[in-house]
DNA sequence: ATGGTAGTGTGACTA
């Protein structure tokens, strides 16, 4: 049995609960990594994940916005809260989990979306999501002896022209910018992690995992970007089983406006 | 060029 992994934007947990439910009870990841769960800890539907085989639940919370969590059905040997740009958001959590004999550290962000006008000097939303990006250059696939690493999330970024629907039209709009997707790919590189998804479904294939709400008709043109991701360190690269994205998920009753992300990995 | 929708929680913010 492979070990599996989701990433998924949630836009508010309590509110997707079923949604949720349906996509464990379907798809049953070892791990499931949401973002944007919007919940306080303290109000966070625990109990459901619980009643489903989750029995550990990892919790980043803060009122109203943000908000990151890592359900499990297998026990967490650490949890660690990464306070970026210092600014008390909640938008990092990792966990250290063995899988079968192996450790693994995975790393659960939210990479701020940056706002509308991709210039720091006016814009400080694009200053905080360039800041992070730079602090996210510590983070090392190797950076644990002997621990394999995983980092998933919604970052945000669609790295590469086929991430997006039109390349020429998004070069201004924020997500697709060159000094993030220089920056992504930089992080990337210096930290020594693979691109899971887009090792199992190789460029120039289109692939996206969010489409925006403010459109009647999200099929039209299909003008998605891939902005949530999964790398992992070169020991889980090679032994990548399959990735996919669930695209579906997007046309479910009051959707989020990202899609599950997944992959396999055989251990 | 603009405005379009969604969530939290009833304001204005974030995305």
């Amino acid at each position: 049995m492979p070990f599996t992994i989701a990433t998924w934007n949630i836009n508010s947990v309590r509110l997707r609960i079923g949604l949720v439910e349906h996509f464990l009870r379907t798809h049953a990841p070892d791990v499931l990594c949401l973002q944007e769960t919007k919940c306080p800890n303290e109000l966070f539907p625990r109990e459901a994940f619980e009643a489903l085989g989750y029995g550990h639940v990892a919790i980043h919370g803060q009122k109203g916005y943000h908000g990151v969590a890592t359900i499990s059905k297998l026990p967490f040997e650490d949890i660690v809260r990464q306070d970026f740009c210092a600014i008390g958001d909640a938008r990092h959590l990792s966990v250290r989990l063995k899988a079968g004999d192996t450790p693994i550290r995975i790393h659960n962000l939210y990479v701020p979306a940056g706002g509308d006008e991709p210039d720091p000097d006016i814009n400080v939303k694009f200053r905080h999501k360039l800041d992070f990006l730079e602090e996210m250059r510590a983070m090392r696939a190797g950076g644990e002896e002997g621990v394999s690493a995983i980092l998933v999330g919604d970052l945000n970024i669609a790295p590469f022209e086929e991430d997006v629907w039109s390349h020429k039209q998004l070069l201004k709009v924020v997500s697709h910018t060159p000094v993030e997707t220089d920056g992504l790919l930089r992080v990337i590189e210096e930290g020594g992690w693979d691109d899971l998804v887009r090792r199992a479904i190789p460029r120039p294939q289109k692939l996206y995992t969010w489409w925006s709400y403010r459109s009647k008709d999200w099929t039209a043109g299909d003008r998605g970007r891939r902005l949530d991701h999964i790398w992992a360190s070169p020991d889980l690269g090679g032994k990548l089983v399959s990735a996919s994205v669930l695209r579906e998920a997007r046309s479910w009753e009051r959707p989020s406006d990202h899609v599950p992300v997944m992959a396999a990995i055989d251990l």
